[in-house]
DNA sequence: CATACGTTTGACGTTAACGTCAAGCCGTGG
DNA sequence: CCACGGCTTGACGTTAACGTCAAACGTATG
């Protein structure tokens, strides 16, 4: 019998990750170009493990979210240990006006799409109207 | 006695509305570049009325909500009288669509902020620590 | 052994939305 | 008349985040 019930995977090839997430190889080299990620090495060959998948996983989150990757960057380097606690206030500031700014957009989105349905009533009204003066 | 309250002006420079928006007049030259802006000339000078600032400024709220400028033109188009309704219908679900988008970001925004919230936790309490243990 | 597959690095290309000159026109004030 | 400020077009530069080859390597398989 195992130890563990679930057994997840430990080990990735760079590929798995991609295809897992919808991205491209490409895109993980670039992140780890850029620091994000420092996957272990066998050969020349990039092994990820369960650590640096989930680091993928808060840089997705990131970009989701708008964030550059020098911004995902400094935050992932906050899970890193020796965070300052002046960074961690500095990012959380950023995040909460980044919230501000999506709450905005939501209304301002929310005022866009009433302001759609009601030229596609004129419009409908128009096709209506037409129908009905040239029967 | 003026026959008008207000009195709005109608008559624009290139700058006076990058100024009153806080945008370059480059910027608004290149919307017109892109067939977002029409504004009429005298000479080669281009002169804004009324419409035309009410078209920058939707210009302006559709890129605050990141929309590309070709969405935009397409967005714009809608108000320049013959809209199909399934133009209209398309834009609409480009909307909501972003809106379900606005919605998830501002969920794992709120999820990062606690994050951030709880390393500054912890950051605080290693500090308190060490305060204690090097008196 | 041949071939096919997955991987590597490196270099160059791409896209959007402007920024940054450069050179020239135009009307006004002194 | 001449300088000045504001306007014009045109051309080239910039940035982020990859995409797209190309050439080479390692290994597993028939």
């Amino acid at each position: 019998m195992n130890h563990s019930a679930a057994e997840p995977r430990d080990l990735f090839a760079i590929a798995d990750l991609a295809s897992e997430f919808g991205i491209s190889t490409r895109a993980i080299r670039f992140y780890e170009s850029k620091g994000l990620l420092a996957p272990e090495r066998v050969g020349g060959t990039r092994i990820f493990r369960r650590r640096d998948r989930a680091r993928l996983i808060l840089i997705l989150r990131g970009k989701r979210l708008g964030f550059s990757l020098r911004d995902i960057s400094d935050y992932l380097s906050l899970y890193d240990a020796h965070s300052h606690t002046a960074q961690v206030a500095l990012l959380a500031g950023k995040a909460e006006e980044r919230l501000v700014l999506l709450e905005a957009q939501k209304r301002d989105l929310e005022t866009m799409i009433s302001e759609l349905r009601e030229i596609q009533l004129l419009a409908r009204q128009r096709l209506a109207q037409e129908r009905t003066s040239h029967p």
